[in-house]
DNA sequence: CTCTACCCATAGATAAACTATATATACGCT
DNA sequence: AGCGTATATATAGTTTATCTATGGGTAGAG
């Protein structure tokens, strides 16, 4: 009946680039850090997560190069570019912008 | 480029059966205290809105009866039922803990 | 030599939201 | 009388994000 979602739609990208401001990191490891970051309530399924990437790749925010992990696997490490960095930026102004409207909306704040 | 969404996917629904929460009113009602209770952050566009108060309908969510407004006009008005008003506390729970997980991974919260 | 954790990727389905369009009426203005 | 604007509902068709399901493949532990 109720639907538990794995994540805010729309909020996907934002998470990424910011994983990826931190450090460079492979798909499998920034969905690992999402998911633990957050306690388990965020959870980014490969099929979001993929696909994800190729667009932020394509949009030119991100750039992936393949290399070792420190476990000895091929991994295709994902690195946040100037635009990418400057994207995350205008992506964290607009949610917080959104976030703070709805809290308006759902406790009605009164005026003049 | 950096696309400007009219509102936070997934939210819909809460935003409409809290404003119904607070009294019965039209869909275009509902549309236009969303908009200026959220400084004008959130648009809800009409073909997002009629679909959703579809969607709530069949759900048992809100009933719908067909009355004249204060202009005289021939208007729908929708009421939160008892299932509705259970189902807004569930989708307010929820949209919290997903807020307060994006909160954490976004600042990174360090731990033992 | 099998199992688990690690790692990438895509095809297809689903669902939510958007754009565009259609209809209609009350009221104020000129 | 005629026009424009704000009010009011609704749907068809498109787009896009995310999910489900599936397919590969490797390192290392037991």
């Amino acid at each position: 009946m109720a639907r538990k979602p794995d994540l805010l739609p729309g909020t996907l990208d934002m998470l990424i680039l910011r994983t990826l401001q931190r450090a460079p990191l492979h798909g499998y490891g920034i969905a690992l850090q999402i998911k633990r970051l957050s306690d388990d309530v965020l959870t980014v399924e490969e099929g979001s997560l993929y696909p994800a990437l190729q667009r932020l790749l394509l949009q030119g925010w991100v750039k992936a190069e393949w290399k070792m992990t420190e476990t000895n696997r091929r991994a295709r490490f994902y690195t946040l570019t100037a635009a990418g960095r400057k994207q995350l930026g205008v992506e964290l102004t607009q949610f917080e912008q959104m976030i703070e409207a709805i809290g308006r909306v759902l406790r009605d704040v009164q005026e003049a």
